[in-house]
DNA sequence: AGGCAGGTACGATGGGCGTCGTACCTATCA
DNA sequence: TGATAGGTACGACGCCCATCGTACCTGCCT
């Protein structure tokens, strides 16, 4: 791990967490509001409108963290979270685009 | 449901559940052989070198196939599996390949 | 100092997934 | 007809994950 945080390097990125991390309508919900915003843009965790109890919270936080998908850094009391989208792009190149565009169509489909 | 052996219609490809399948090496490894071949080639369950007994190698077919990326059909007293491509990347436009680019970086990678 | 809001850590709980053994079915072949 | 191989169904087991309540920490504001 680069830091104790939890981030991990480039060369550390597991496809499988990844994958998984993107496995879940809420947690890929926050990568989509995340992407919307312009490259770099920080958000704190609680702008998220999701129906998650604040321990919950902190547990998928950490999966998209441990992930690699985001980094976050402790502002003031609370706790900013950017994409990390150049990363992403870099060490898996069009899977990001691929995994949004796709949530577009499946979320538009109202399944 | 299309049929009943659990091939979902195009219209009830459920990206969760594609992400879920696809977050597992073992499953993605079945993928990838299969994406190797040909379009349209069809293989043996048994061909894929898989560290899984008979039942577990059922369990993880059923996740492939419910999902939406393989076709099975039966001939004979066995069971051929296809890919899904075009349908794939007709709901889910670049994802497969994305994921399969990711997984050979991540292979070699020999995290 | 006191209160509050944002987050985390920890423990508990329920449910789903991965794994397998066993029994059973079906087709092929001698 | 019997043997065998490919697969499935079912049940069991262990583990991980998602969820939450509670307690606690840390800045900020009055």
């Amino acid at each position: 791990m680069a830091d104790a945080d939890g981030h991990p390097d480039l060369d550390e990125f597991d496809l499988s967490a990844v994958l998984h991390a993107l496995a879940d309508d809420n947690r890929r919900s926050v990568i989509a509001q995340l992407a919307h915003e312009p490259s770099g843009t920080e958000q704190f965790c609680s702008v998220f409108g999701l129906p998650w109890a604040p321990s919950t919270r902190t547990h998928h936080f950490r999966v998209l963290r441990t992930a690699g998908l985001v980094w976050q850094r402790d502002v003031g009391n609370g706790r900013m979270t950017r994409l990390r989208r150049e990363d992403m792009d870099r060490v898996f190149p069009g899977l990001l685009d691929a995994v949004l565009t796709a949530d577009t169509t499946n979320r538009s489909k109202a399944a």
